[in-house]
DNA sequence: ACTTTTTCAGAAAAATTTACAGATATGAAG
DNA sequence: CTTCATATCTGTAAATTTTTCTGAAAAAGT
């Protein structure tokens, strides 16, 4: 799908704030509501919005220390492989989960509510894990930024 | 704010699709239409539910392509730090900055096209910083899970 | 220049959100 | 255990928004 400027600013918009109301955008936009409105159906049947969500601020459900984990595998064997990351896909500590290049084989960005809960997800729940050889976690002191608008630049 | 069982449901339910109806909210939780709207309102107040976004595909604005950069500073006075907290936070390519432990001061999760992209990101935006020492990459291969949604149990 | 297709605007209908009034439950204090 | 105060609930009605519909304008292709 090939999207124009009313379309990216339209997603810059809805990326920010998706409560807005189509006359609002409409305005901003310096289109009709109903263009607006057709325009955004249009983005969600190509797939191009995904979802819509709400985002629930860490610390006020308990969930605000923030770590990545490396994690390297013992054997790399595809069953293995598939297995570790529906394992480790369905733990709800787990935000994303990543294979990567390099010393290891995947990150993981994992919240939960302080370090005591993080020593006890990393015995009982990590690596209770299958096929798990190493890992290394490092902590989050201070979150910088944190977006989920992708540019459309 | 204490958040009862009806709360956490509701939260589950919204942080997977915030277009959902408050009727549709009140049938699944079993409670009127008014019940449910209160309830969103206060958790909106409270600060629990921080904004409603829409999520885009990577692959359909081109930014298929994700790695992790993590950077080591020159030197951490005050004013370096901000200064280069302020800078980084203001690149479009950087969805997220967290300050961590461990042997490098930040790390980065970058999104952009693809690795051409990212080696111009690399050579003409972020080193392009002030204070920046060394920087390490990792590349992403394959995402295996990506929630913005936070456990509530 | 003509046709086809896409995008747009405005009005009307449908659905949803929001406000309101009163009932029910919950918790603290006597 | 009762009473008061507070919270939360339900159902209705009003306000707002979304969605549909019709036709005009614009864009693209032949």
């Amino acid at each position: 799908m090939k999207l124009d400027a009313k379309d990216k600013e339209l997603l810059g918009l809805l990326q920010d704030n998706s409560k807005k109301t189509n006359k609002e955008l409409s305005n901003k936009l310096g289109l009709s509501v109903t263009a607006v409105y057709e325009r955004i159906r249009k983005l969600e049947r190509a797939g191009v919005i995904s979802k819509y969500v709400a985002l629930v601020k860490p610390d006020k459900v308990e969930r605000a220390f923030t770590a990545f984990c490396q994690i390297k595998l013992v054997q790399h064997t595809k069953g293995n492989v598939t297995q570790f990351e529906s394992q480790v896909a369905g733990l709800s500590e787990v935000l994303e989960v990543y294979h990567v290049s390099g010393e290891y084989d995947y990150i993981l960005k994992v919240m939960v509510k302080d370090m005591e809960a993080y020593r006890y997800f990393m015995v009982n729940k990590l690596t209770a894990l299958d096929h798990i050889g190493s890992t290394q976690s490092t902590f989050v002191i201070s979150p910088v930024k944190n977006t989920t608008a992708l540019s459309t630049d």
